[in-house]
DNA sequence: GTCCTGATCCTCT
DNA sequence: GAGGATCAGGACG
C-alpha cells in the first residue's frame, strides 16, 4: 500500500467533509521502536459556533494549534490523564478540527499490545484516548504538521470505505445533539456506548 | 486566588 | 451501571 502523506489541501476543507473522508484513511506513525498503522474508523467534527469545540471561545494556549494551517495535529490533555489527537481542517485561523476516535489496527500490532498492556484486538484502539496510547503519540507531536515522516495520515488502501454511518457525537454535553460523529458501518473497531 | 468541569478509561459490582 | 484517577482551563471573586 502505498503510505503517502495526505496533502495540506485535504485538510484545507470543510470540517465535515474531512471527517468523512479520513475514514478508511490508514494513520501511520514511524516511532524509534517500531512502525504502527491503524485504519480511521470513527472520527468526529469540531467546528466554530460549536459549544463543545475548544476554539469556540478564542484563542489559548491551549488550543492555540487548532488555529494553525490545515494538517496540524491538535493533541490535547484530558481528564488529567489521557489525550486526544485531532486534525485541523479549514483555513488557517478558523480554529476547527477533526478528531479521530478510533482505528482498526492493522501493524505493530504486538507493539500497540505492549503500550496498551491489553491483548484484545478491539482493547488496542477503540476510543480516542487508546489510540494515541497504542500508536505511541506524545504530546510532543502537538502542533506539528502531518506532512512529515513521522506521524501523518495517507489514503486508505481501498477506494470505498463501505458505508458511513451518521450519529450525535459521543462523551459531551455541550452540543451533544448535533449529528457530528462518523464511522464505518460493521467495524468492530469503533467506540461503542 | 478557589472551585468546578471535562472531546476518558479502567475496575469493580 | 457507578465511581475514581488526576490536572489544565475557565469562571468567578
Amino acid at each position: 500500500m502505498d503510505l503517502i502523506p495526505l496533502k495540506k489541501s485535504f485538510y484545507n476543507r470543510d470540517t465535515v467533509t474531512v471527517a468523512k473522508e479520513l475514514l478508511g484513511c490508514l494513520l501511520v506513525h514511524y516511532a524509534p521502536e517500531g512502525l504502527t498503522i491503524g485504519r480511521i474508523v470513527e472520527t468526529e467534527a469540531y467546528m466554530q459556533g460549536d459549544p463543545a469545540c475548544h476554539a469556540s471561545r478564542g484563542m489559548t494556549k491551549r488550543n492555540r494549534p487548532m488555529f494553525g494551517d490545515p494538517g496540524h495535529a491538535y493533541i490535547y490533555f484530558i481528564y488529567g490523564m489521557y489525550y486526544c489527537f485531532n486534525v485541523v481542517t479549514e483555513r488557517e485561523g478558523l480554529g476547527e478540527a477533526v478528531l479521530i476516535r478510533a482505528l482498526e489496527p492493522l501493524q505493530g500490532i504486538s507493539l500497540m499490545q505492549g503500550r496498551r498492556k491489553k491483548e484484545k484486538m478491539t482493547d488496542l484502539c477503540s476510543g480516542p484516548a487508546k489510540l494515541v496510547q497504542a500508536m505511541g503519540i506524545e504530546k510532543s507531536y502537538n502542533g506539528m504538521h502531518l506532512q512529515g515522516n513521522k506521524l501523518f495520515i495517507a489514503p486508505g488502501d481501498k477506494q470505498d470505505p463501505g458505508v458511513i454511518i451518521t450519529t450525535t457525537r459521543i462523551g459531551i454535553k455541550a452540543g451533544a445533539d448535533l449529528p457530528l460523529r462518523f464511522y464505518i458501518a460493521g467495524s468492530c473497531y469503533i467506540s461503542k456506548r
